[in-house]
DNA sequence: GGCATTAGTGGGTAATTGTGGGTAATTGTG
DNA sequence: CACAATTACCCACAATTACCCACTAATGCC
């Protein structure tokens, strides 16, 4: 389980270094081996340990191909999936279109969610932050939410 | 279970010693390993032995993550969840992005809240407090608090 | 009330981690 | 087949963090 921001810089060759505390267990699980892809829905990257990744996969390629929102999921997800691995040093490459996509240059913003990362850049990690600080969402809570206690 | 108020101060590298009276607890139950967290609805964060996390993180993420309530919540309560471990002195190290959220300073109030511990800056608390004290809330209880026997 | 033990606080140092760059190898292109 | 561009590997330095030790304050006990 994944969790925690963690701000890092990206060199000019776009080399990334995946902070050393999430390193053993990234290891364990599969072997550095990564799968980096675009979230459909935000301007940010998803990194995921290359098991949790090939259940996705299959989840999608499931879904019915002649659903127009089901076909735009799997070309985007699917289509901007690409396989990275650790060096030696921990970190991992990221190809430029992936950079372009979530407008990565260096100050790069990695943020655990679970069984995966997001990578955001730094300026939009914080608007987006804030935003969510200043929202109040008690009056649409979904259901599942209502009865959560932290 | 935890409970009671505590005034700690904070050293310059953002260490903040936990009350020697809990530690016992908290060795027991997690080895000293806890999770800091923000509190997406005040300004002040949440300390969790691991174990409670780990429950309350495999629930946030069981969630669906295209609904936006709950990305909020993810992003939130898991994205700045970080592990931190006493030390040998009892202490626990505060990264400056919680500190900054929850306006740490130098005086800090520890507030044991069940299964969790809050965070809170001391004028922050107080203020609060003094608020919660003048508030009449006789009018608007709700139901499940209408046969609450004290 | 004094003394002993424990808790709280502060800081120095060593080890680890983050970052940058050079060079060799590999891949793609003309 | 040769060249250019990209990628992988290696090493070195800088910055941060964690660990350890020492001192002061507070508490409990005799």
């Amino acid at each position: 389980m994944f969790r925690g921001v963690n701000q890092i810089n990206m060199d000019a060759k776009g080399r990334l270094a995946i902070p050393a505390r999430y390193r053993e267990e990234i290891t364990e699980e599969c072997a550095g081996k990564l799968v980096l892809t675009i979230d459909a829905e935000d301007k940010c990257l998803l990194l995921y340990p290359i098991d949790e990744w090939e259940k996705i996969q299959a989840k999608l390629d499931a879904l019915p191909s002649l659903n127009k929102t089901t076909r735009r999921l799997q070309r985007l997800l699917v289509g901007h999936a690409t396989d990275v691995e650790m060096d030696g040093n921990g970190r991992i490459l990221v190809s430029s279109v992936l950079r372009d996509y979530a407008n990565l240059d260096k100050k790069v913003m990695l943020v655990g969610q679970g069984r995966k990362f997001e990578m955001w850049d730094e300026d939009t990690w914080n608007d987006l932050r804030t935003r969510y600080l200043e929202e109040d969402d008690d009056d649409e809570l979904p259901e599942m939410l209502q009865n959560l206690s932290l």
